[in-house]
DNA sequence: TATTGTTATACTCTATAACTATA
DNA sequence: TATAGTTATAGAGTATAACAATA
C-alpha cells in the first residue's frame, strides 16, 4: 500500500491483481473526495453556517424550478424519508424553501426554493465553485477533462453493478 | 447540469468555464464515491457488523505492525482525538486492538492489532476488495489504470492547495 | 391495500472544551 | 508551560418502524 506509482505486474494471478488494483483505485478515490469534502464542508460551515447535505438539497431544488416531491428528494439524495423531512423543516424555518400540497394527489408535497433561498444558494454555489477550482488548479485542464470522462465510465459501471437509480 | 458528455466550450469566459468544469468534475467525483461508499458501508454492516471508520482504523494498524499512537491515528484518520478514543474503546472491547503504554513517554499510547483483530481485518479486506472489483468491472483495466494515475495528480493538487499532511 | 409523508427513537460519527497525567 | 490522551457534552446525519392521510 506504499508504492505511489501506477499498477505494476508481478507473478500474482490476474484476478488477484485486479482486486488489489481496484482496491487501490477505490482508496485513492476516497482519499481525494474526503479531502475536498472536508475543505468544502468547513468553508460552508464557517462562511454560510450550512452543511453539505443542506447544500445538496438546495442544489436539487435549483435544478427543478417547478419543485420536487419529498420522495423524489429522498431518492435523489439517497437518504431516508424521515431525514428529508428534517432537512426540509430546517430550510423552511430559514425561509429558504417552501412546501406546496400537490393539487392532484393530496398526499404528495412539492418543495420549491423561495426567491431568498435561490439567491442564497447562488451565492454559495459561486463560492463553492471557486473553492473547488482552486483545489484543482495544479492539474492541467486537459487532464481534468480526461478525469471527468473516466469518472463518467466508472460511475456507469458502479451504477449498473450497485443497481442505483441515480440523479444528474 | 444535464449534458452527460465532456466539457463543451461556449461564449462564456475561460475562467468561468474552468469554474463550471471544476464544479462538475467535483460533483461527479462525489457521486462516484458516494455510491461506492454506500455499497461498501452497507455490506460492512450486514456482513461484519462494522463501519467504514472502524475499518479504516484497523487498516491503519495493519499498515503499522509496531503500533501507532492515538495522536497519529487522529491525524491519519483526520478526526478528533476524542473520537479516536471512542473508536479504539469499541475495538478494544471486541478484542480486535490493544493499548500499550510507551516505555519512553508514559503519556503516549501505542495501539496494535491483536492476532484476532488481524485475522478479522484480513477477512473483511478480502471481501472489501471483491466488492469493489465487482463495481468496477464494466470499465477496461487500462482505463482504470489511467484513472488511478489522474487521481494521483488530483490528489497532489488538492493536498497542496488544502495544506493537508496526509497518509499513504 | 399501497403510497406519501411525518413522527419518534436510537445509533454513529463528529467537534469542542475541560480535565489528568506526564514531560 | 506544553503535550498525550480521556471524559463529557452536544449536535448533525442517518436508519428504522409505527403512524396518519390519501389513493
Amino acid at each position: 500500500m506504499d508504492a505511489p506509482t501506477a499498477f505494476t505486474s508481478d507473478q500474482e494471478s490476474r484476478a488477484h491483481d485486479a482486486q488489489h488494483h481496484s482496491l487501490r483505485l477505490w482508496l485513492r478515490l476516497l482519499s481525494c473526495t474526503t479531502h475536498i469534502e472536508d475543505h468544502v464542508r468547513q468553508r460552508l460551515r464557517h462562511k454560510f453556517g450550512t452543511s453539505l447535505p443542506r447544500f445538496d438539497l438546495l442544489a436539487q431544488l435549483e435544478r427543478h424550478p417547478k419543485g420536487i416531491t419529498m420522495g423524489e428528494l429522498s431518492r435523489r439524495l439517497m437518504v431516508s424519508g424521515g431525514n428529508v423531512t428534517a432537512l426540509v423543516d430546517q430550510l423552511q424555518a430559514e425561509a429558504a424553501v417552501q412546501r406546496h400540497h400537490a393539487p392532484d394527489d393530496r398526499r404528495s408535497i412539492r418543495v420549491t426554493l423561495t426567491p431568498a433561498g435561490r439567491r442564497q444558494f447562488a451565492r454559495m454555489a459561486r463560492e463553492h465553485e471557486e473553492w473547488v477550482m482552486e483545489l484543482f488548479d495544479q492539474v492541467e485542464p486537459e487532464r481534468l477533462r480526461q478525469l471527468f470522462e473516466l469518472l463518467g465510465e466508472l460511475k456507469h459501471s458502479v451504477r449498473q453493478r450497485a443497481g442505483v437509480l441515480d440523479q444528474e
